[in-house]
DNA sequence: CGTCAGTTTGACTGGAATCAAAACCTGTGG
DNA sequence: CCACAGGTTTTGATTCCAGTCAAACTGACG
């Protein structure tokens, strides 16, 4: 099913060795896995597939036979109501399993879309079964879809009860932090995202979101260009952001 | 530590063994569980405890060693911006158990409250790892984790994008559907919540809570009275609040 | 009968949405 | 190397949904 040696190309950012291994780091901050587990991740089968930015490559109303490993890019989990105005739930980033939950869960009830051009690696449910029964295996990818709940809910937070400013300010934030970043007080990381779709993600519209970047930019704490965020100011912008990173369970617990 | 025989008291709503087969009857919606595994369930030990209205029962920034299992009442989870406003995350009834996932994850992020008076068994995280040794209770948990989820980016897409009425409706469709409810066109059900609530959990302002409430009496959809939600007609209702239940996997699908 | 929590009403304010148009990139092909 | 086309970003003017403030009302309860 799948023919990776484990050589040199284990660099290579496009080769589905090095998403797992970066999965796996990912699974490792926050849970212990034995040799044995680790090696089961990272001999996971699957197959590559090229994304194109704002194609949907999950769809809503499906039934899904294979989870999806983001390898590069950034993507998101969206939603859309009757009248066809869309909402962004999570984001994702290269290393992060989007809808692990739907070998539990096959009936997709919301949409993964790239948000800039991505590349997914296509893991059939069988083989994650297979993974799964490695009791330490289940534990890890549960506990990694319990902490999907926290940051759900601290978005419900940010965006039922904090200004538009703060709102994206947090969104920055929680992507910088999850991306590893934040040792240093000023630092550039890739977020390859529009305004309008940090509109989508915010819950504003996309007039208001150059509004509040302007500010943001302004005031000195960060600014995007292109695809790339620069922070300038990393503890005055988790203050102005209302940011506190405990809900991302980063250190690891058990 | 459990002096529970299998007799009549199964029927009163303040023993434990009536929450623990409300909490078995919620998970085999869901998913299958052997009758070993039902027993298993059905014999987690804990202890109850009288949860006023507004207090907290699981605090933020503590650790857990027990995880909570609602018997009677509405509880919330909760969060607080840095300027004291608070945002309701999800809403629990009886047979729900909200912090589940503290199992894997003690360090608790969010508040957990009762917005009525409430009845909580408090059952050991020790005990949970037993019984999470039989591998289809891990699945049956995980999954209904995976629920959490979608429900919380159901509640995002609601806060964000969505109207005042309509999210209003939408919240209640929500907990009526969780209830089992919405076979008939008209029905009753417990919602012991008040309008500052509601605010606190689509984020919106007590008064216009008020006010989309009268709106959606005089349109014939629902009134609150008391603790009792009376819908008058669930299918307009679940127009209006643009709800399609999807989204908490009810039916079974594994 | 006073108290207190919750609900209701009205007047006013403000933050963010909307609409419309201009300016700015960035990649493409002639 | 320039022109063009597309999607983005930016700006300004205007509107409206929902927030705020303050006060009156209701009803349960001691």
């Amino acid at each position: 099913m799948d023919d990776r040696p484990q050589t040199a190309e284990t660099r290579d950012p496009a080769h589905p060795s090095s998403a797992l291994r970066l999965f796996l780091e990912k699974l490792l901050r926050r849970s212990n896995l034995s040799l044995e587990a680790q090696s089961a991740i990272l001999n996971l089968p699957g197959d590559v597939a090229q994304i194109h930015r704002n194609q949907d490559f999950v769809i809503a109303g499906t039934k899904n036979t294979h989870a999806s490993l983001v390898m590069a890019g950034l993507t998101a989990r969206c939603g859309q109501t009757r009248d066809g105005q869309r909402q962004i739930t999570a984001l994702h980033i290269a290393g992060d399993m989007p809808d692990l939950h739907s070998m539990l869960l096959p009936n997709v009830t919301f949409w993964l879309q790239a948000l800039s051009t991505a590349t997914i690696l296509r893991v059939p449910h069988a083989a994650l079964q297979q993974a799964v029964g490695h009791p330490e295996i289940a534990q890890a990818f549960w506990r990694d879809g319990a902490v999907d709940t926290t940051i759900a809910s601290e978005w419900v937070m940010n965006i039922g009860r904090r200004n538009a400013k703060t709102r994206i300010a947090h969104m920055v934030c929680e992507v910088a932090a999850r991306s590893g970043l934040g040792s240093a007080n000023a630092f550039d990381f890739s977020l390859p995202i529009t305004q309008n779709q940090i509109a989508d993600a915010t819950g504003l519209s996309p007039v208001h979101v150059n509004r509040s970047l302007q500010d943001l930019k302004r005031t000195g704490l960060v600014f995007l260009s292109g695809a790339t965020a620069h922070v300038l100011d990393w503890t005055g912008l988790q203050s102005a952001a209302d940011f506190h990173p405990a809900y991302l369970h980063i250190a690891k617990s058990a």
